[in-house]
DNA sequence: GGTTGTGAATACATTCACAGCA
DNA sequence: TGCTGTGAATGTATTCACAACC
């Protein structure tokens, strides 16, 4: 009776769902690359993790391998797509055409793997209809409008840090589920929005922590 | 004598380290609200952590507080900065110059955190002297004497994937210790190299593993 | 032989709770 | 009284190690 948590099974860890996709794009190299099966061993060689990690990340969701011989590339791939939910596509709003959001919108590692951006908003008049492709850009105003017409799920901040958590509100407010924000600020949102944050800012500063010893030799 | 580790002291998380900087961000924005003091208990409101865990954290590096008021912004922040070794200037060279590579180098918010790209190199000639300020792009093949040139320690690394794990291999050997790398792929380094990925794909992916049950409504 | 899947053991991280101080 | 700093307790994540199986 120490179990208080409902029967729904164990809780996966969230950590281990932030390995899946790491998971998922060494497959498709590997798939691209005609080999059919691997170990968790060989696995574990390439993503620099160790075997026993992976075999007990994917246990939380079932039994892909077999026994002497290891996973089956393509059978697990579909599975862990699944299991992530990108073996479908996802519409995504960006808001913010600045350098960074047209950088964004014009990268092209999205919409292979089925984040396809429909719509994008900007309040500065001069970037308006730019050249953008199929999207037309519309101002923030309308932003609650589209991402309901159009039933967006996700939204991509690119708005300057003063702007960017009214932004991430308006988007709450229109029934955005998933926010991926490029401001450097601390966003806050309800419990049931799914933030990711890109920072390269905060990157670095943690990385020069582990720099600074070696360097004090120079 | 359970304890192996050398006399060294407590070995710092690495989460506590990549939180620092978070901390250091929102210290400076009250220091410009000329907010001078502040209690974990409020920190951990504006940052939705615990006071707890703040004050764990702290407590790793030294003792920063006054009991019964709480923390001086500036004073912290002074050594929060030394801690992550943020208290003086960065070199960095950027390797890759298309569309991120171009919106990296114009982005504003490494110089005020003294991170400086001091070099820029691509192979597509006709990316190069392109209107890039003070930094003349070079060559790839100069990577390495550039690198020990201008005593630059962190390399920045925006080229296709395919060409990712090269540049990798060449400023390991150049004698880089730190690498900011934005190319999907899980990257191989030694150990001494501290790497940090910017890849917003997998932040989507594993975002969608937490949104897909909601949807299913739609 | 080789490799998975998984309980048990260990290691790590967070939170509690309170003594100690301003 | 209010808040820090920190051991102890709890909660999470990783690794071990081995039975089960191909």
């Amino acid at each position: 009776m120490q179990n208080n948590k409902t029967i729904t099974q164990v809780e996966v860890p969230e950590v281990v769902v932030q390995r899946l996709p790491i998971y998922v794009r060494i497959l498709s190299q590997l798939l691209e690359s005609h080999i059919e099966i691997i170990s968790s061993h060989q696995l574990g060689e390439l993503l620099q993790i160790t075997p026993a990690q992976i075999r007990k990340d994917l246990s939380y969701f079932g039994r892909f391998g077999k026994q002497g011989r290891g996973y089956n590339i393509q059978f697990l791939l579909d599975e862990l797509r699944q299991i992530l939910g990108i073996d479908r596509a996802w519409k995504a709003c960006l808001i913010g055409l600045g350098r960074l959001g047209r950088a964004i919108i014009n990268y092209p590692g999205f919409s292979p793997e089925g984040f396809e951006i429909v719509a994008a908003f900007d309040n500065n008049v001069a970037q308006y209809n730019s050249n953008l492709g199929t999207i037309t850009v519309q101002s923030m105003d309308e932003i609650a409008h589209t991402v309901k017409e159009k039933n967006i799920s996700i939204g991509i901040v690119a708005v300057p840090s003063n702007q960017a958590q009214s932004v991430i509100d308006t988007l709450v407010e229109s029934g955005i589920t998933g926010i991926l924000n490029y401001a450097p600020i601390a966003p806050f949102a309800p419990k049931h929005i799914v933030m990711r944050n890109i920072d390269p800012v905060l990157s670095l500063q943690s990385m020069t922590f582990y720099m600074k010893e070696n360097d004090e030799i120079n």
